[in-house]
DNA sequence: TCGACGATGACGTCGCGTCAAGGTAA
DNA sequence: ATTACCTTGACGCGACGTCATCGTCG
């Protein structure tokens, strides 16, 4: 049986992500009755390597764990794997592109600016350089970014 | 004189997002000494117009409110400007890289399972195609998303 | 006894969306 | 009176990082 720390150090995650997860219930650990410890089966690595593996692909952990659930409960999880895998790309697609559109607006406002002088305020704007930026209509759409994470 | 969706409606925000930007200082109404309405003196269509335009370049609100706060001081808030923008750019390039990466592991994965069947749970794996994936040292890297918005 | 580790809990992140309770305006 | 709008306040989101308090192990 291995303690927190035992099991992130083997995992390579923080014992605090370990904790994390086993609070979200993507790790089932036993308990020592003496004081509460967590025990961690080592057939947990198993557990944790997937949630890992699992993350790397974008799945976020509601997710995992809803797949993991799905495997315990006799159910092929594989179907919803590939479905929300699908999903995941499209979104990610439509965020590539936004932050792109973004990175076109940065770069061509901060070369603008480069032939710009600072110029000092005057009560009426903030910033002439932000307040000056034209947006081209091509590189504006609606909202940028989402979250997700390693 | 403007109510909060009165200014919200010429502004295009919702008015929640009024106040919200109000309550982060971005925004400074008078208030009706009768009911403690916020009162937009209209120049304040300005200031959020200026704070529109700065997130619309990938400044956030903290960063928004320090560039004013600049500016209120007589400083001119040029150089840190075009300062946070330069980061920005470079920050933004390596989360796109990051989500280049995950984007190419997606669909590497969605590809390669076309060819393998579903299989059911057997309580050694959760799901075989995602634990069977392998991630090639390309496309990994330490973490993919952060945040922003429109 | 002390230092490393464990448990639980709360707050911060970022920009709002959403819901709630209660007062105000037209 | 009704309805729309105002106020403040709190929770949710995503995956932890960080800090705090307190018990435990070696």
């Amino acid at each position: 049986m291995l303690t927190v720390s035992e099991l992130a150090n083997q995992s390579g995650v923080t014992p605090h992500a370990v904790r994390y997860y086993t609070q979200r219930g993507l790790l089932n650990p036993d308990r020592d009755p003496d004081n509460g410890y967590h025990l961690y089966n080592p057939s947990e690595i198993n557990w944790l390597r997937f949630v890992r593996q699992a993350k790397k692909l974008g799945y976020t952990l509601k997710e995992i764990k809803e797949i993991m659930h799905d495997a315990d409960q006799g159910e092929s999880p594989c179907p919803r794997v590939r479905e929300i895998l699908q999903k995941r790309i499209v979104e990610n697609r439509q965020q590539l592109e936004e932050l792109m559109r973004l990175q076109t607006r940065m770069e061509q406002a901060l070369q603008e600016w480069k032939s710009k002088p600072d110029g000092v305020p005057d009560g009426h704007s903030v910033c002439h350089l932000i307040e000056g930026f034209e947006v081209d209509e091509m590189s504006e759409t609606t909202e940028p970014e989402k979250k997700n994470q390693e």
